[in-house]
DNA sequence: TATCAAAACGCGACCAGCACGCAACAGCGT
DNA sequence: ACGCTGTTGCGTGCTGGTCGCGTTTTGATA
């Protein structure tokens, strides 16, 4: 499932734009940072190999290989967007009140998925937007005396 | 099912918040403006009749009448939040091509919902982001031959 | 009806997250 | 090695929203 950066920048060549120390960096931090990196994360990534690389490299290379379908953002709450490889994409639940998130299992849209499309020509694509809710903690919790986080 | 802005200012007072022409305003644009405004939208509303209210008193109101559970807000998409009454709170789905927003029959989201309490014991709250995808119209011009959207 | 503390307001400054224009630079086909 | 053109660094700008501060307004009380 997981990609090397060598078959990333091969699809980049395929897609007709150059590779660039910048631009290797950014995948190479997509292959073996964090999860969910920020783009401000992966200006951190980039710069600790590359010090002078500009943030609105990043985002500009973030813009371009999203163009070319090598990465994907979703969006995790009221924060900046994150990133991951396309191969990887999936849906997430984070819940409202911890802020954690979890990846939903592949099967967990595909009732709503048809229901959509069925009745109303629909198809969705539920991995650009995270779906919010309360984990099990928070929900246990909060049923608990003692806590009422807000 | 639409409060009058009589009763949502009866909630206001019960929450101990003072009831000011900005905040009356706000409200009433709630109940007899658009389905979906944006804060900026319920500025305009707001200054035809009282053209000097600031656009942070605006917001503030927002934050108050949602922590008072009056109103909730929504992100439809990459743009600014929408809001509406929350008496009226409803799941979203939004066209990823054309941008058409339709709200989500209120039992779409029921067997994801049990899927992801019984399994996860995650509860959903499904209303806060909209669910992107693509719409019957744009699936449609996508099958057909000249047009690719991007 | 006058008083007054606290809530809300207007205003401007500020912030995060990101987009953009431009000149210099660098990838890569030749 | 050369040159075309995509990419970069840098600054500047934009949107959507927040914050601090001094003034005004609300509404409980006298």
């Amino acid at each position: 499932m997981s990609s090397t950066v060598d078959e990333l920048v091969a699809q980049l060549r395929d897609g007709g734009s150059r590779v660039t120390t910048a631009r290797r960096l950014v995948l190479t931090a997509l292959v073996k940072g964090a999860h969910h990196p920020t783009a401000e994360e992966l200006l951190v990534a980039v710069r600790t190999l590359a010090p002078d690389v500009h943030a609105s490299t990043v985002y500009r290379n973030l813009e371009e290989l999203e163009r070319l379908g090598v990465v994907v953002h979703t969006h995790l709450g009221h924060g900046p967007a994150t990133y991951h490889l396309a191969t990887e994409a999936h849906g997430h639940l984070v819940c409202e009140v911890c802020g954690a998130t979890m990846e939903a299992p592949e099967d967990l849209f595909e009732a709503m998925a048809e229901g959509a499309k069925r009745r109303l020509g629909f198809e969705l694509r539920p991995y650009h937007f995270a779906v919010l809710g309360v984990c099990a903690d928070c929900a246990a919790s909060a049923a608990a005396p003692e806590s009422s986080v807000g």
